[in-house]
DNA sequence: GGCTTCACG
DNA sequence: ACGTACGTGAAGCCT
């Protein structure tokens, strides 16, 4: 038999530490039991165990001795993050079938000790699991030790190991410990002898009896005698803390340790409040209805196919429709088509299978309540139907909670505790769509309770409807011209390869950072700055230090830049051109965290602008025979919005008077006349105000625009003293976030901040820069937002053929006919600048063009 | 699937 | 002593 014993406050610590925060969206931490199972599960799938221990130490653990007692005070205590997640793990693991075991007034250890030692006694087999080294004592021809290290790796200690790596058997580390002491377990050893001392004695003379018993005879060097008589009596106490018990009072009866089925529907209800779905899947408990949400016993629902007659009737009702829509799996090769779609009442769930009955229920102007409204807009636009969408699940659920990382309602359901009724041989996710009224109603309630109906009815619904349109109606570009584009990057770039080649002295993978960094920090003996987790640093910044050092440099920084933008930008781009000569980027609504919308296969958000090479791909992306590009974007919208929030008056006179921001910022932070602004000046002011948006430290602007972190500092200092308001303005929304647990944007949409209740430094570090820019970063997509809205609300009323095509965050892009486009550019800027009123002016400019590089002002 | 790098606002 | 500005998405390497 192998019995798989597991340090559990040990492994939980690991997981705690090693994994970013990770909270509920009600701010229980869970990164910890999310970490635990993660790495339990898969030391379980490793070492196959026939039975499973789980020792804990007690909170309130009766003293063995005097020592103890000063022992345990200096060990750090827990902090509340953690701690707030033993209960709910340890009610976990006893669910999934496992047996913890505890013991009054003896560590975790000891139980690892008596129940490895009970597996070696008995001719059974045991391995350890934990992150803590001290366990290694314990290795034996029975006993082994997986130290976690990470996430993902352990490594494994046979005695053979231990040997290899301390010179000693595992028994004598304890001897080697009570020398050399463990300050972060306050075990004092002897003063002055450290690990290699301590080993080479043990190694010689065994151990610390024989040692004191023969300190004179021995051959031991005056001093360390010295120190060894010093500290005899700490050494020999040492050794009592340092050894691991071997008889602690707990059940050694190894088969009351083999796993029992537990309670697997009880283990998914805990997890998917905890809201660990991912772990649901991992330890094979399948989301069912019973399991995730509560289950309502009273209710039960049927399914029935909806013919002709029957939907004439549910429309024909006074009521809302709840509806979800299947679109089918053709979303590849050309706009999808329902496939089935489902009305959920109180006590039926219809299937409504035939694309007729489907578009009179969408054409019917009735409410539609649905959990995800972009496909039906898309859908609808493409036929011509002027459909009603009256909520949105998961637009509701984002805004509630705009870290979330999936919206389903099957998870809605769970998180939102939303009673689901039973059917008789339904499938799979029906029960679910059954509850789509009491998830609906759940929602709206909990979005009026946070004040965020306008922008959920008036912002996010209307614009989901806005990105539908853009995505069908895609991005015209000249595939012939990136593809020949194409070509010529490609020759740059093998050129440049084989100069490379030719400097390094031999061929190899210049896009791989391992390969580079050996290339140039052993081959060439370059010297190396910056390490990342994996080795040295290559990146832009490192290489771009080593520019003096050899030729090679500024060839590879070249070849970086060539080839990123043939693999990004030509290849990836051509394969996304549709049959009708555009692309369809995809706009997701529910992604980022402040409330900008994001875009995906392709990115139209990232096309290059910044150096000329990059810039021609803009080129590429026309306007349709007979129109023109029509292009606005705000200026300094982010700014703006700090010195609206700020109440900042300087900030908001320079924007009155429209001076330019970042020299009024350079003569206030320079202290010079608006006229003597250099253009140094100029350049680390606009730096110091990127900073500010972002939260910034001395060390990052200094290292920004190249200037010590005193200068930084200083830069920074005089900001705050000039523009005062911004000062209190940034104090405050850090208090107020610490004290609400969120921040919001003008428009009320929030983003909470559990970091800031974090016991690491950085983490709060963190939550305080998102507290000073999530408010400023979302009140910009807010007002954008709007602005997107009206502007194709407008264009439909004044009936002209121009529509809206895409966002970049302060830049919208409008394809309109040539004939159009003067109308269109002022009624951009116009909607743009007004789309709401703030303290200050917005301003918003717009031009036009064949292609995206010409329309961009 | 994680890591590194780099494109954008 | 440590890490170090906000928000994204994609490609390529490597385990």
């Amino acid at each position: 038999m192998k019995l798989l014993v597991v340090d559990g406050n040990s492994i939980l610590n690991r997981a705690f530490y090693g994994i970013k925060p990770l909270t509920t969206k009600d701010g229980m931490f869970t990164n910890a039991i999310y970490g635990f199972l993660t790495m339990f599960e898969r030391m379980k799938a490793d070492v196959q165990p026939d039975a499973v221990a789980i020792a804990f130490d007690l909170k309130t653990p009766t003293f063995r001795h005097k020592a103890y007692d000063q022992y345990k005070a200096n060990r750090k205590g827990m902090p509340e993050e953690l701690h707030m997640q033993m209960a709910p793990l340890k009610e976990l693991l006893g669910y999934l079938g496992y047996r913890i075991v505890t013991c009054e007034g003896y560590e975790a250890d000891d139980i690892l000790g008596t129940l490895s030692k009970k597996c070696a006694d008995t001719g059974n087999l045991c391995v350890i699991a934990t992150g803590d080294r001290d366990s290694l004592q314990l290795v034996n021809d029975s006993v082994s030790v997986r130290l976690a290290k990470n996430l993902n790796g352990t490594m494994i200690y046979t005695p053979e190991v231990v040997k290899d790596e301390y010179g000693v058997e595992p028994k004598k580390l304890i001897e080697i410990k009570a020398i050399q002491g463990d300050t972060s377990d306050n075990i004092p050893g002897v003063a002055g002898i450290g690990p290699k001392g301590a080993t080479e004695l043990i190694q010689k003379y065994g151990d610390i009896d024989y040692i004191y018993s023969h300190l004179d005879e021995l051959d031991i060097k005056p001093g360390m005698r010295a120190k060894l008589e010093k500290s005899k009596d700490n050494c020999f106490m040492s050794r009592m803390l340092g050894e691991i018990c071997l008889t602690a009072p707990v059940d050694t009866d190894l088969e009351g340790y083999i796993p029992t089925d537990g309670d697997k529907t009880a283990a998914a209800r805990l997890m998917s409040r905890l809201e660990l779905f991912s772990l649901i899947k991992k330890f094979d408990l399948e989301i069912t209805e019973e399991k995730t949400a509560q289950q309502d016993a009273q209710h039960t629902f049927t399914i029935a196919e909806a013919d002709s007659e029957t939907v004439d009737k549910i429309l024909s009702e006074n009521n809302d429709i709840y509806i979800k829509i299947d679109f089918g799996a053709n979303a590849q090769s050309g706009p999808s088509i329902p496939t089935v779609t489902y009305i959920s009442t109180e006590e039926v769930l219809y299937t409504l299978n035939s694309t007729e009955e489907i578009n009179k229920v969408l054409k019917s102007g009735k409410k539609l309540y649905t959990d995800n409204s972009k496909p039906i807009f898309a859908y609808c636009d493409r036929e011509g139907i002027d459909v009603n969408i009256a909520f949105d699940t998961s637009l509701a659920a984002y805004l509630l909670s705009p870290s979330s990382s999936s919206y389903e309602i099957d998870r809605l359901c769970a998180e939102y505790s939303i009673p689901v009724a039973v059917c008789d041989g339904g499938f799979e996710g029906a029960p679910f769509i059954h509850a789509l009224p009491s998830l609906c109603r759940r929602l709206a309630d909990d979005i009026h309770d946070i004040a965020n109906d306008r922008l959920l009815y008036e912002i996010e619904i209307p614009l989901a409807r806005v990105l539908a349109r853009m995505e069908n109606l895609g991005f015209a570009v000249d595939t012939e011209g990136i593809r020949s584009y194409g070509e010529q990057l490609g020759k740059e770039a093998a050129e440049l390869q084989q100069s490379i080649y030719d400097d390094v002295g031999y061929e190899f993978n210049i896009n791989s950072p391992k390969q580079l960094a050996k290339a140039l920090f052993e081959d060439l003996n370059l010297p190396t700055r910056k390490k990342t987790k994996s080795g040295y640093s290559t990146n832009a910044e490192v290489l771009e230090s080593l520019l003096p050092f050899h030729p090679v440099i500024s060839k590879i920084l070249e070849y970086r830049t060539v080839a990123k933008l043939k693999s990004t930008y030509c290849d990836s781009l051509i394969d996304k051109v549709a049959d009708d000569g555009r692309i369809h980027s995809s706009f997701n609504q529910t992604e980022t965290r402040t409330g900008r919308i994001s875009s995906t296969e392709p990115n139209l958000q990232n096309i290059p602008v910044r150096t000329e090479r990059g810039k021609e791909f803009r080129r590429f992306f026309k306007a349709k025979e007979g129109c023109v590009l029509v292009d606005a974007d705000y200026s300094q919208i982010e700014l703006r919005v700090l010195s609206h929030i700020s109440g900042d008056k300087t900030m908001q006179q320079a924007f009155r008077d429209n001076i330019d921001i970042h020299t009024v910022t350079a003569s206030e932070v320079f202290g010079v006349p608006i006229a003597d602004v250099t253009p140094l000046m100029r350049s680390r002011a606009k730096a110091v105000n990127f900073g500010i948006v972002y939260g910034i430290g001395a060390f990052s602007l200094s290292k920004d625009i190249g200037v010590t972190m005193r200068e930084a500092q200083k830069y920074i200092e005089n900001y705050l003293t000039r523009f005062s308001s911004v000062d209190s303005y940034m104090k405050e929304v850090i208090e107020k976030a610490k004290n609400d647990g969120y921040v919001s944007t003008l428009e009320g949409r929030r983003r909470y901040l559990p970091e800031l209740s974090a016991s690491n430094r950085n983490t709060r570090a963190f939550g305080e820069r998102v507290a000073r820019n999530a408010p400023i970063q979302g009140t910009a997509a807010d007002i954008i937002k709007i602005a997107m809205v009206r502007v194709d609300e407008r264009l439909k009323r004044e009936g002209l053929e121009a529509r809206l095509i895409l966002q970049v965050h302060d830049e919208l892009i409008v394809e309109a006919p040539a004939f159009e486009s003067m109308q269109v550019a002022m009624l951009l800027q116009e909607e743009m600048e007004n789309a709401v009123h703030l303290d200050i002016p917005l301003t918003a400019e717009a031009a036009m063009g064949e292609t995206w590089y010409d329309a961009k002002g």
